[in-house]
DNA sequence: AGCACGATTAACT
DNA sequence: GTTAATCGTGCTC
């Protein structure tokens, strides 16, 4: 299969957060594919328009820092933080560089190496181990040494396929979730994208 | 140096 | 529905 190119990543947070849908999320871990379809997605920051939900908008008056450095570099790379002191949460930058634009991967549903997702997510079951950005963070074994690999490079260890056929006919928007104290309009403009039905959405 | 809080999850009542 | 876990980050003093 196809992985896919900078220049699917070297538009809009929205157009691809959309887009990513049905797609298909790769690992090798141990010389072994490692995959699932992407059924959940958001988007921070839209090219230049504000999001103070984003923290490349949020922290240091809209400059990169240390954290966020790799959202302001070029698309198509991996955009890994931690918090909550316990999780690592996986992104993909796009945009044009100088914009602090990522896709947040929420939620997929197992389609290779389900063994390994069992392995990484024990005594869970099957339907818990990818349906929310935390645990498919922790099934296919991203941390922080993943931040700013190039998704679309051969050599990389994670990247992103067309798998062509989505079944599911639909696509849902809404508000994205866990903004906490987010202010206005940002707490609530639907910039929350899924896959309609799917077992495997988070909420 | 100290502090509040987080793009969450799991385990409670 | 409520809350503990757990620590890096960025802001304030």
């Amino acid at each position: 299969m196809e992985r896919l190119e900078v220049t699917f990543f070297a538009r809009g947070a929205n157009s691809v957060a959309a887009e990513l849908l049905g797609k298909l999320l790769v690992r090798l871990l141990d010389g072994k594919r490692v995959s699932g379809r992407i059924v959940e997605t958001e988007a921070y920051c839209d090219a230049d328009e504000p999001d103070l939900a984003c923290h490349g908008d949020r922290a240091n008056n809209g400059l990169p820092t240390p954290r966020t450095e790799v959202m302001f570099g070029p698309p198509g790379h991996a955009y890994v933080y931690f918090t909550y002191g316990m999780h690592w949460m996986f992104n993909v930058v796009t945009g044009e560089v100088g914009q602090a634009n990522a896709v947040l991967i929420r939620a997929l549903e197992p389609v290779e190496g389900e063994h390994m997702m069992a392995n990484n997510r024990l005594n869970r079951p099957r339907e818990l181990w990818t349906n929310g950005p935390a645990k498919l963070a922790q099934a296919l074994a991203i941390n922080g040494s993943f931040n700013g690999l190039n998704l679309c490079n051969d050599r990389s260890l994670i990247w992103i396929e067309d798998i062509g056929h989505t079944p599911e006919r639909t696509i849902a928007i809404g508000p994205r979730i866990g903004l906490g104290k987010t202010p206005e309009p940002w707490l609530s403009i639907p910039w929350r994208y899924w896959l309609e039905g799917n077992k495997f959405v988070s909420i």
